[in-house]
DNA sequence: GCCGGTATACTCGGATATATTATGTCCGAGTATATGTGG
DNA sequence: CCACATATACTCGGACATAATATATCCGAGTATACCGGC
């Protein structure tokens, strides 16, 4: 089991448009230069954001993206939720009921299966502590100074 | 982000084992023919679990997989481990350092990520909660009756 | 009847193919800007 | 000098290849059993 990577590139994205400020957008093509990145499969991982509701696309000249809600608003879930999808990882198959001499439909089956619970839990767990950390905790607990790095950074980029 | 489904396999192999108990050793080709699945697959995971040390392999005729600990002291977490690899789902690249004008040895990459941070949290949530659950726990949670069918099952199957 | 040797059938174990998913890339549709022209 | 129409360059957006991983399979090594012959 192995995360995608685009969950990773979506959070610095989104912590990174929170930095520069939403004064301008900023294009596929600088952030994917910003962290030395795909730029073609990174606009994949924005669009993804953006569909969710997590960014805003801007169309034209001087376009880009920019982030839609306050960084308090956006929960780290919300990102892993918009670029890796809904599904829980496990996947219950019912095996249980498989193999010839068992009746489907027998009243044992209407429970559900104990482990299908118990990685539900523990999926349930997970999302809860990915729930409980927004944008704006993880822009407070950079190091001091990184937003203006940051800023500075990206003002000598544009030139 | 999908888990392998050998973790399920794995998880009713053992329970199955724990319930015919430990007088006969059951062969993988029984097992998957017990839950319908690619016998010449599932032994990889069996084998798995037996250099986990979760199952023990019986060699020759007559022989098979049966637990080499007693349910109580076998986790799901143990399971998934032996099964699926010890790694964290999420592994950061580390691509904050990365791109032009960043010094990799600057002091505000001495601290973790914060990204990385919270991934960790929350993998740890995961991996506590999947900890915290026993073999026999998913035993004694089973509908009433399971253990008596499983039993009478497998000895029908035997002939 | 008992013991030993041998052949056998059955088991696991790791090396080898295929399917699916994630990664990476390309080109077209659309829009704000900049420019040039007419009033 | 100002307003408007037009052309342009830049942006996003979804459709198309490639690489890595999980799935599935096969055949060989090893062992307990069963059988057969000899004592």
């Amino acid at each position: 089991m192995r995360m995608s990577e685009q969950v990773e590139w979506g959070l610095h994205c989104c912590l990174t448009l929170a930095w520069i400020g939403d004064e301008h957008p900023m294009p596929a093509a600088r952030l994917a230069d910003w962290f030395e990145l795909p730029p073609a499969y990174l606009t994949k991982c924005l669009q993804a954001l953006t569909r969710a509701g997590i960014l805003q696309s801007v169309p034209g000249a001087r376009g880009g993206f920019r982030l839609a809600r306050r960084p308090a608003d956006v929960t780290v879930m919300d990102v892993l939720v918009a670029v890796d999808g809904p599904d829980n990882p496990f996947r219950c198959t019912e095996i249980r009921q498989r193999g010839a001499g068992v009746d489907p439909s027998a009243p044992e089956f209407r429970t559900p299966c104990a482990i299908s619970t118990v990685m539900h839990r523990a999926d349930l767990a997970w999302r809860r502590e990915l729930a409980s950390h927004t944008l704006a905790d993880l822009l407070e607990s950079a190091p001091a100074g990184a937003a203006e790095r940051t800023r500075r950074r990206y003002a000598q980029l544009r030139g």
